[in-house]
DNA sequence: AGCACA
C-alpha cells in the first residue's frame, strides 16, 4: 500500500519542495508551472515548521489536477524531486464557492483580529489625501511593451526574447518553465530592464518548439508572455 | 515525512 494513492481531488498536494525558496516566489513559480495543466484557483504554501516544503495547488477541474499529478511527479523543482499526491480534503476556496465553507473554531479569533487590523489600515489610508491619486485604479501599471516598432520581427534563431513579464519574475521561475523543453541552455535577465528576458536554446528548432508551447503563457493572471526571436 | 487555507 503506497502512501500516495488517495482518491483524485481538485487539489494536488506537493511535497519535497526546496525549503529555501521564499513563500511568495514559491507560490508564483508553482502558479507558473502548474498553469500548464489547467486553470488554477489558488496556491497555498506556509512556512511553519510543520508545513514547510509543501504546497497545495487548487485547480478549477479535477482533470487538470490529474494531469498535474502525472506530469509533475518527480519534477526537478529548485533542485529537488517534487512529489505529487492528491489533497486529503477539499480546499477552502472551493468550499466557499459551493457554500459549504464553515470556518474552524480555532481560527475565528485570529480572523477577527485581522479584520480589525485591516479596518485600521483603511482608516489610515483615507487620512492620506493623495493615496487615491497615486493609483490608476487597475491595480497594476499600464504595460510597457515599448513603442510599436517599425522594424520587422527578427528571423527565427536560437534565442527567444520574452516580454510582458510581471515585475516579480525571477530567472529561476523562467528556468523552471523553459527548461522543460529540449535544448534549453540558459535564461538571461537584465537588472535594469524589468519585464523582459532572453532564453537561449541550442538550436533554432528547439527555440521554436518552446516558443509555440509557451506563447501567451500567463505567469500571473494579467501577464501573458509575448515571445519573439531576439535580434542578433 | 509532514494535509492547509496569514
Amino acid at each position: 500500500m503506497l502512501s500516495g494513492d488517495l482518491p483524485p481531488n481538485q487539489t494536488v498536494y506537493l511535497r519535497n519542495i526546496n525549503e529555501k525558496v521564499k513563500k511568495e516566489e514559491l507560490k508564483r513559480s508553482l502558479y507558473a508551472l502548474c498553469s500548464q495543466y489547467g486553470r488554477i484557483l489558488d496556491v497555498v504554501a506556509l512556512k511553519t515548521s510543520k508545513l514547510r516544503g509543501q504546497a497545495w495547488v487548487v485547480f478549477s477541474e479535477i482533470t487538470a489536477a490529474t494531469n498535474a499529478f502525472r506530469g509533475l511527479q518527480d519534477f526537478d523543482f529548485y533542485g529537488k524531486r517534487m512529489r505529487v499526491q492528491y489533497a486529503k480534503t477539499q480546499s477552502d476556496c472551493l468550499a466557499k464557492e459551493d457554500g459549504s465553507y464553515a470556518p474552524k473554531e480555532k481560527k475565528r479569533k485570529q480572523e477577527e483580529k485581522a479584520a480589525e487590523k485591516k479596518r485600521q489600515a483603511e482608516e489610515a489610508q483615507q487620512s492620506s489625501p493623495d493615496a487615491a491619486a497615486q493609483s490608476n485604479g487597475t491595480g497594476y501599471q499600464a504595460s510597457r511593451l515599448g513603442k510599436p516598432s517599425q522594424e520587422p520581427p527578427a528571423p527565427p534563431n536560437n534565442i527567444l526574447f520574452i516580454q510582458n513579464l510581471p515585475a516579480e519574475t525571477t530567472s529561476m521561475m523562467l528556468q523552471i518553465l523553459f527548461q522543460q523543453y529540449p535544448g534549453f541552455r540558459e535564461v538571461r535577465m537584465i537588472e535594469a530592464k524589468p519585464g523582459i528576458a532572453f532564453v537561449e536554446y541550442e538550436d533554432d528548432n528547439q527555440s521554436m518548439v518552446a516558443m509555440q508551447a509557451l506563447q501567451g503563457f500567463k505567469i500571473t493572471p494579467y501577464n501573458p508572455m509575448a515571445i519573439s526571436y531576439a535580434k542578433k
